[in-house]
DNA sequence: TGTACATATGTAATTATATTCATATGTTCA
DNA sequence: TGAACATATGAATATAATTACATATGTACA
């Protein structure tokens, strides 16, 4: 924006500062991935209804009136992301959160809309 | 998953409860597009250079070598989610983060990809 | 008032993503 | 072992989203 060498300078030095303090390149791509995951409502559903309790792909799909497949789906990506855990029970699989991140992050956004409503 | 009765009535009882305590489908919408900001690496490059120092689009730009109107888009939908606010001074806008959730956010995201990589 | 700088916006194109359908894998039990 | 149930996976389609380019809007100052 401005055009003197001083000002210049200075601006790079601040830049550098910036770069310094912000994690590097694949940490915030690695953060960006994992918002990603909470950036779908099908998969905020999922997460809310495993809240109170552990449920089963096919409970799971009746409750959000889903197609089986897509909840599957959402789930390995959830699961990827190490947001569900799940542990299976002769046919069936229970599904549920994985730690308390999750519930703390769906906490802090509700937060934030509540606030911005 | 189970066809007598009375698993079917407890598990419709149960579905029931859940939906209850699960915030309405707006809200979950709003939670979702919430973290959908959140879930690219631009915005979240963005979101980290300006934890530190308020800055105006052009240094984003020259620091994150990106585009001058693709920092301008992605900061309008920043502040369409309350997640940056800006000042005006002169020719220059100076963005900052909006409040203590976006760093709060960012902060359990980063514990949540440390302890799980 | 016109020129230069800073930012925003419209559009087009490329890439990513969710969902559905069909089918495969895995598990239990008669 | 085969029938029935539960879940996962592959492929195709439809929709969304990021980016770049061109250009418009807004501000300061000579």
């Amino acid at each position: 924006m401005e055009q003197n060498i001083e000002f210049l300078a200075a601006e790079e030095h601040q830049v550098r500062q910036v770069m310094e303090n912000m994690p590097g390149e694949e940490e915030l791509i690695d953060l960006s991935e994992l918002f990603r995951v909470f950036g779908d409502s099908s998969r905020i559903k999922i997460l809310y209804a495993l809240m109170d309790h552990n449920m089963c792909v096919t409970d799971i799909a009746q409750m959000l009136q889903m197609n089986q497949s897509a909840v599957s789906h959402q789930l390995r990506i959830l699961k990827d992301a190490k947001l569900v855990k799940y542990k299976r029970e002769g046919k069936t699989i229970f599904y549920s959160l994985d730690d308390d991140h999750v519930k703390m992050i769906l906490n802090l956004g509700m937060e934030h809309i509540s606030e911005n409503k």
